[in-house]
DNA sequence: GTCTATACGATGATAGAC
DNA sequence: GTCTATCATCGTATAGAC
């Protein structure tokens, strides 16, 4: 690799780390194509040159983290579904939820940014502009839909429009935990300072699939 | 009442209700005092006449909603109190999680711009702005500190540490709802176009009370 | 191909004249 | 209270240096 095409990767990747950490702190409205290139320390062009416009910029963020997380929720999820099939069974709902959200939440901690992005994401389903929503949708809902279908299947008693929502509950339940982790425990008293990936998972996943089971 | 207060509350109730419609459309940051202003067809100056400073105005518009919901979400949650120890039992949890939901999801349809201030409440612990989320969390931490303790008492075997989570988690869910119902109910394909409150508490009472008393 | 310097039109904040 | 002139900053675009 030469030195040109190693700049490259590094002004590319300056700007994706930057725009991560400021659309997290400060929305995707409320960060400026300047902040970010100041931040990366890259000329304002340099934004235009490799992403186009700001909505390119905020789909290559998102893209850069939940394409490999989905991934892994994919892979989980197929063997969730696999096993129960080698044993002739349904799939157990515990290990559908597991199999969706121990990734993200670990995944989270999987290396420096990853938390950022997810104070980010956990703030796409109510971002006032339409964009990172519409974005993050893109690359939800296969997967949304794969969850319900399995969901569905695992729990063949109850009608697929109240799992509809109970999925719902859960993704609201999942992103109001990713964002608060990282930016509310100030304000809660009881809320410990370091909660990390695992301590989180052994919380959220009995309620949940309490939840989805549910009479 | 004379011609001026009468067009002096006009004034002032025609900001309030404008900032409430923009804050739940365009985010605190993302309005301006003038698109405010515009709206409600009033004075620029106005603002700073009835309200001071753009935090001010935030904190009334908070105010002018969460008050009243407030004192029924406290009454009800004193009659669950009151009819158990009436009957020399612990409160029931469901009754405890209806006290909190059923006013708010409620209260969604009791008049024309409530249901904006839903969609801009269930974006408040996610703003990227503190001060939304400060002036939120002073007027709803009182409130779930007694969810917390009553819900304590309902479930004895429970440590407080993880139903403080999973009151966390209801919260996620519930602040979720409040906000996918009126803005991406057209981007999901299985989202009804109207949810009524009802329709919603019956779907999502069983959930978070089954979560609430998971083993 | 990569990156920089600079400019454009639009929008909103600010403050002073009236 | 209202209007307006001025200034800052936004996303985007382009010409040219290396």
């Amino acid at each position: 690799m030469n030195k040109t095409s190693e700049t490259q990767q590094d002004t590319k990747e300056r700007i994706l780390d930057a725009a991560e950490y400021l659309f997290a702190r400060e929305g995707y409205r409320g960060t400026s194509l300047r902040s970010i290139t100041s931040r990366a320390k890259v000329n304002l062009a340099a934004v235009n040159y490799h992403f186009g416009t700001k909505k390119n910029l905020v789909e290559d963020v998102i893209k850069r983290r939940i394409l490999p997380l989905n991934a892994i929720r994919n892979e989980k999820i197929d063997q969730v579904i696999s096993a129960a099939e080698g044993k002739g069974k349904r799939p157990d709902i515990k290990a559908v939820m597991a199999a969706f959200i121990e990734p993200t939440l670990l995944f989270r901690e999987s290396g420096p940014g990853a938390e950022h992005f997810f104070t980010f994401i956990g703030r796409s389903f109510t971002d006032p502009d339409n964009t990172v929503r519409q974005v993050f949708l893109k690359y939800i809902m296969p997967l949304f839909n794969k969850l319900l279908e399995t969901a569905s299947d695992a729990l063949p008693n109850h009608p697929q429009d109240i799992l509809f929502w109970r999925l719902h509950f859960t993704l609201g339940a999942l992103f109001h935990t990713l964002h608060v982790c990282s930016n509310v425990k100030n304000e809660f008293q009881g809320m410990t300072d370091k909660m990390d990936g695992n301590k989180i998972i052994n919380l959220i996943l009995p309620y949940v699939t309490a939840g989805m089971k549910a009479k």
